[in-house]
Formats: C-alpha cells, sequence, structure tokens
DNA sequence: ACCTGAACACCGTTCAAGT
DNA sequence: ACCTGAACACCGTTCAAGT
C-alpha cells in the first residue's frame, strides 16, 4: 500500500496540461468567490470534465493545497528577508503579519485551515503546510523571547491562532483597516513582555 | 412600503403552532450541524413543506435571528448579575466570556454574525442585536477604563472582534481549552492597562 | 492510463394550485 | 390568509463507456 502507479517517469503531456489548466482556473475561481468555489465551474473553466478534476484533485483540500503551494514558498522567500533583520521582535512582527497576508489570499481560507489542524488526519494534504507553519512562528517566538521581548507563557501556537483570526475577521469584511490595526495592536502589547525598550 | 398585513389582531392557530415547530427544529438543527443546516430537513422536521418555512423566515438569516432570541434575553440577563459585581475589571472579563458563549452557541454561528455587521445592512434581522451586543460592550469598556483598568487607546468594538474570533476558533475545533485560555490570557494582557492592581 | 459526459442525490428557492 | 407539493436550478460526486 504505498503510491498508486505514478512511478512511471514521464507524465503524459495532456495530464501536464489538464493539471496546470486546473490549477489556474481554481486560482482564478478562489480569487473571486473564496475557497468554496463551485469545482465544477472550474472544471469547466479549465475545459475538462468534473471527473478528471476529481482524478487529479481527490478532495477541494488537495486542490486548494495545490494552488497554496506558490504562496507558501513565497512565505519562505519572505522568511529569509525577515531573518536579515537581526532584531528578535520585530523579526516576529513581520512574520505575523506574513502569516496573517498568507492567510488571507483568499476569502474563507482561514476554515479550512483550521479543520485541517483539528485531529492530525493525515490525510488532509493542508495539515503539513499548516505544522510548518506552527513551528515557524514558535521558532520567532522563542527567539522573541531569549531576547526578552516575549512573555515566556507565550506559545507559537497562540500566536498562530491570533494572525489566523485577524485574517477572518479581515476576511469576513466586517471590518476597516483601522478596527483592524487596533487589534493587532492588542495582540501586540498582550504578547509582548511589559518592561521591552520601545 | 409599511407592514405586510399581519396588522389584523390575533394570529391563527396553525401560524402559531407551525412558527414554534420550525423554531424548536431550526435550533435542534443548528445544535447538530451548525448554522448550515438544510432549510429543507428542518421543514420536514418541523412537518410542513418548504415554502412554509420561507413564508415565516424569507431568509437563514431571519430565521437565526429568531432562535437566537432566546439566547439574547438570557445574555440580558446575566447582563444583570455582572453589574452587581462593582469591579469594572471582572465586570468587563465576565461580559467578554458571556459574550464568547453566546456566539459558540451553534458552530458557525461567528460567520452570519460578523457578515451582519459588514456594510449596515438594514434588512439583515441580525444587525441590530449585533449592533446592541457593541454598544454593550463600549460601554463595559469605558467603565473599565474610567477605573484606570483598561488601555484608554482600546474600543468596545475591538474586545469584540476578539471576542468572536475566540468563538469561531473554539467552533472551528481544532483548539483544546489550554490553547483557548492562553489566548483570552493574550488578549486581556492586551487591553489591561499595565499599571493595574492584579 | 486517462478522459468524457451522463447520472444520481441533495438542497435552496419559487410558483401554481389548493383550503 | 395560509399551506402544500411539485418544479426548476445548481452543485458535489461517481460510474460506465470511450480512446
Amino acid at each position: 500500500m504505498g503510491a498508486k502507479g505514478q512511478q512511471g517517469r514521464k507524465p503524459r503531456a495532456d495530464v501536464q496540461r489538464n493539471r496546470a489548466a486546473l490549477l489556474e482556473a481554481a486560482q482564478r475561481h478562489f480569487l473571486r468567490v473564496g475557497v468554496g468555489a463551485s469545482l465544477e465551474a472550474v472544471a469547466k473553466e479549465a475545459g475538462v470534465g468534473p471527473a478528471t478534476l476529481y482524478r487529479h484533485f481527490p478532495t477541494r483540500e488537495a486542490l486548494l493545497a495545490a494552488v497554496l503551494q506558490t504562496r507558501s514558498e513565497e512565505l519562505v522567500a519572505r522568511q529569509e528577508d525577515i531573518a536579515l533583520l537581526g532584531d528578535a521582535s520585530e523579526a516576529l512582527r513581520q512574520w505575523l503579519r506574513a502569516l496573517e497576508e498568507y492567510f488571507s489570499a483568499f476569502s474563507g481560507l482561514p476554515e479550512p485551515l483550521m479543520a485541517a489542524v483539528r485531529e492530525r488526519e493525515p490525510d488532509n494534504p493542508l495539515t503539513l503546510p499548516c505544522d510548518e507553519l506552527i513551528a515557524t512562528t514558535d521558532e520567532y517566538v522563542r527567539a522573541a523571547q531569549l531576547a526578552g521581548h516575549a512573555r515566556p507563557s507565550v506559545k507559537g501556537y497562540d500566536l498562530y491562532l491570533a494572525a489566523v483570526s485577524v485574517a477572518w475577521i479581515k476576511g469576513s469584511g466586517a471590518t476597516d483597516e483601522e478596527s483592524l490595526d487596533r487589534l493587532r495592536a492588542l495582540i501586540e502589547s498582550g504578547y509582548r513582555e511589559q518592561d521591552g525598550e520601545e
């Protein structure tokens, strides 16, 4: 019980084309109407039948994970910029903002991301990337704590949750930038060590 | 443009019965499967046709608002208990917990509640109750600020958003009580005046 | 091995017909 | 005035048949 059969060396040309078309169509629809977009419409726009979509991506989460791949890579790239900062406090802050933007890529994205962490479902393709993001957040938090810029009681997962929350509120559209900024400030003064130099 | 026709004094007996049956069925389904429950199933369990449900509650939000009415009254009652406390800081804390529980009544409830505040839609029956809750939160925040227990920059809406967020995370099910408690603590130390007596 | 389109099931919403 | 059930549209998902 392992790989199914795609161990054959070269994927057929039409397979690659279909996959690419599906990913592009999916991204367009996710951008326009959110992660709940009609899969039938995605398939139609990609010029394939619905069954072909299911063959490539057996679940909506699988399609979503594939579309998010690009964004994840952007996050990694951004992580390198952040590492150049030196200042652990500023690095943590910027990482949280980057996380928030990532979660805001599509409307409704926070929902399946939270579901993916729910109960260690190894079949959910979103679980792995989420766990990585949580681990990375924890590293930034530890660094900030060592530098005396974050309370010792705070865990990386807490700030991960805070970032998802802000993204969810942003995505729900009920809130102006001002309120979001105040919410971010509230979170920040929530995890910051109070005797840090401002 | 005005009242439709229910200005007639006494609603017919079967109308009342249908309405009550619909509300009970809706509450059961919302409790079991969340606010996205099938309206067709609700109507069937209430023993009426789908069109009857639509006649009583033209939108899902209308049905939801009616079901929430009871919970809202419970919140008001709780508000009176809280007022007896005297301590503005503890009152605010307890109010936020009460809010969070209210938002957690059904899985998926935070979503339509946030949508209701989006853009002043006067036709959305959830907008009014939400605005009231926001106003009440603001009162608690002001009282705490006067007593020197909350930072002056914090607004009631900020803590309302924080409470919805916690409820959303709780409802998404991905998180144990410990993490939720740490998140609540983070929010609390985010709005608290740092020189308050602990 | 991969694709296609038909097929089934489920649901939201409305409408013509009843009482 | 209110109710009913049929009807339509849309979508997720699967399956038999093609190449």
